[in-house]
DNA sequence: CATCGATATTGTTCTAGTTCAATGGTTAAG
DNA sequence: CTTAACCATTGAACTAGAACAATATCGATG
């Protein structure tokens, strides 16, 4: 059988037939309803996630309960909390569904040994983590040195279809603003 | 020949003594005088630099000149220009050297061949970007989260002895306000 | 269709942090 | 010892964005 996160892989390394059935043997399906909660702060993460289909969320909680988008997950997307899986210390992040999703699970324990296993999957996982940490550093820097309009440009140009799929308060939540300022931006935008 | 970096990978992997005899081969020493720039933006980064001795900075400057301390190195930590050196284009950072600096310098040719010839260093990369990328999700979220004055006490709790070795406006760089207002933070800490 | 909860907009007031400008301190070079 | 370049401090005026509050709009559900 060969699902829909082979053509992921497949773009990265290459793999022989019975690498791939073992390494779906060691993914779980899973369904998360909308606005379902994957990862609570303060739980124990022993997982990676692929997203299949949907869209969801992981953001961080201050002490006052206002929140910080950290990233967006759509189709094709990994997510964890990865100092909590690390360490396998309570997780600091949040990770909800914004829509009914479909994700393949799969646990530490199992990833270990794939990477034992299978070389090409440390790989794999070493290129999207330089990915990752380069896309993070660049988006620190300018969102220290640009103004909010500016990151609002930005993230349109870079996430051109997110707006139809998620609410406004959540754009904000992840460009550092309040909804309300964020809704002043926009109509600056439109009238001039 | 044991040299300070073997502390580093020991803590980490295990190798054997001829892995560690080629991996030394793959590493070029070199000076870095306090001011020179290892690094700027626009050339193309094509290495990873391990600091033996002294301090650098890694930063970006937007359109007006700013700057942005994305981060320190000190003695064991690697920089580089990800972005840049992931996909050979002009590089977006600045690495400058704060004090007199020792580095010992991988080309990507050669690290390649590295991960190729010994799957020991890949494993060890992976789990640094896991790191790095975890820390710097952490940052991220709490510096748009919280006041500059609380970001101001956690690095001081997370390097208590970088204050000593590097200028206050590098540290009002890094996190992300100005010189002045670092200065009247600090002088609102000891009168209370 | 009606209703309810969640979401978006708008205006006003307020504040954390910036900008600019002036002053004094420190270090390094001649 | 002197000068110059750099650095930290202080104050006053300013601004991007927050907080609060009110209204308007959308969407799901009975």
């Amino acid at each position: 059988m060969k699902i829909g996160i082979d053509a992921y892989i497949d773009r990265c390394i290459s793999i022989r037939e019975d690498e791939r059935t073992y390494f779906h043997s060691l993914l779980a399906e899973r369904k998360v309803k909308k606005k379902e909660f994957l990862l609570k702060a303060g739980e124990i993460c022993d997982w990676e996630a692929f997203v299949t289909e949907g869209c969801l969320r992981v953001f961080y909680m201050d002490e006052n309960g206002s929140e910080v988008n950290l990233m967006f997950a759509t189709e094709d997307w990994w997510i964890s909390d990865l100092g909590s899986k690390i360490d396998q210390r309570p997780a600091e992040l949040y990770i909800q569904a914004l829509e009914d999703c479909s994700i393949l699970v799969i646990k530490n324990k199992n990833k270990e040994e794939l990477y034992a296993r299978v070389p090409a999957f440390e790989r794999l996982f070493r290129q999207l983590l330089e990915r990752a940490l380069s896309a993070l550093q660049h988006r620190f820097v300018t969102t220290i040195a640009q103004s909010a309009e500016q990151r609002y440009e930005d993230f349109l140009k870079r996430y051109p279809d997110l707006p139809r799929r998620i609410a406004q308060h959540h754009i904000a939540a992840y460009l550092g603003i309040t909804p309300e300022f964020l809704s002043k931006i926009r109509r600056r935008r439109v009238q001039g």
